[in-house]
DNA sequence: CATCAGGGCCCTG
DNA sequence: CAGGGCCCTGAT
């Protein structure tokens, strides 16, 4: 059924300089995501896949640096042809946007100072930047999984899509998937696709690949210079996007921080509790103290507070939150 | 055994 | 703009 396992045993290394302050653990890894075989962290460790302008490359990241000198030794391994400087500069460039490493944030830590309710967060994750492993396409296709099912299913449906449609490959003693392009889904078909157990999703994923496949153009480097409502407009347009997704696209992808108008259930539930020590209020209440809180900074406040509740529970059983964690 | 909701979205009326 | 239907699976 899936490709045979590619080895990557050549390598080339680059240095890459974020700005300050910089969390390494808390950009690259992100507990509160459900768990997909394209990656793999440990402590001042980050390796994931890239399929990169229909090349794919095993990327090894190591933190040589520290929260306030940071500086980050990047691995890319490929087989065969070496990636000359030109295509190594694009993927640097790539990972920066991806993971947002060229951001300050000292802004937004000066605008957020006297913030009791973040202020444990900040200490623990100071230097964590929003971020994505994904291009626009690979976002969607994850998005797609995750609606309207328990994250189990997700997992499953992310692991049958990569033994058929994506590359297992080995490198630095790791074996990943790298995700495909569109076009390998359109060799496909929809009826195919369902035997992959995704369900009623098979439509969806189909449309996306025809989107992205057949009209490269129009999407990620055109998207990205749209102004902030034509983008959420355009987004939306997308089939297999609605109010959720388009809200995780803005924010993770296209880093913008200020546009939430909608609380899907799972962030009620949780912001409910840690906000209210409520089982669930009202979305529009949680909404409204959310903006009146943190305004413009209220999407990357809130992730703040979400991803140290995760890693909280790596360490710790947070019986309340395992109940929300349908595996 | 049957029924139902789950980290939405599309489509119809 | 509200509400039914959708693939599948585990929980009840």
């Amino acid at each position: 059924m899936n490709k045979l396992t590619r080895k990557l045993d050549s390598v080339v290394k680059r240095t890459l300089n974020p700005i300050a302050p910089f969390s390494f653990d808390g950009t690259f890894y992100k507990p509160s995501h459900f768990p997909i075989g394209d990656k793999d962290f440990e402590t001042d460790i980050y390796w994931q896949t890239l399929n990169y302008q229909d090349q794919i490359y095993g990327l090894k990241f190591l933190n040589v640096g520290s929260v306030e000198v940071p500086k980050v030794d990047m691995s890319i391994y490929y087989n065969r042809t070496e990636p000359d400087s030109e295509t190594i500069q694009k993927i640097s460039n790539e990972i920066e946007l991806r993971f947002n490493l060229r951001e300050n944030l000292e802004p937004f830590y000066e605008g957020l100072i006297n913030d009791d309710v973040l202020r444990d967060a900040f200490s623990r994750w100071r230097g964590m930047h929003v971020s994505t492993a994904y291009s626009l396409y690979e976002f969607l296709v994850v998005t797609t999984v995750l609606q309207n099912t328990v994250v189990r299913r997700s997992v499953q449906m992310m692991q049958n899509l990569f033994s058929r449609f994506g590359t297992l490959i080995h490198y630095d003693n790791k074996e990943l998937f790298a995700f495909w392009v569109p076009e390998e889904i359109l060799l496909s078909s929809e009826d195919e696709l369902r035997e992959l157990k995704v369900g009623y999703r098979a439509k969806t994923l189909y449309r996306q690949a025809l989107e992205f496949g057949h009209n490269k153009l129009a999407y990620q480097e055109n998207i990205e210079s749209l102004e902030k409502a034509d983008l959420r407009k355009k987004l939306l347009s997308i089939y297999g996007v609605g109010p959720a997704t388009v809200q995780y696209l803005l924010f993770e992808v296209f880093k913008n921080y200020d546009d939430i108008e909608h609380l899907p259930p799972w962030e009620q539930k949780i912001f409910s509790k840690i906000l209210y020590d409520e089982e669930l209020v009202e979305p529009e209440k949680i909404l409204s103290e959310i903006d009146r809180r943190w305004g413009k900074w209220k999407m990357l406040a809130i992730h703040y507070l979400f991803e140290d509740l995760f890693w909280l529970r790596k360490n710790r059983d947070i019986p309340w939150l395992e109940k929300l964690i349908r595996l």
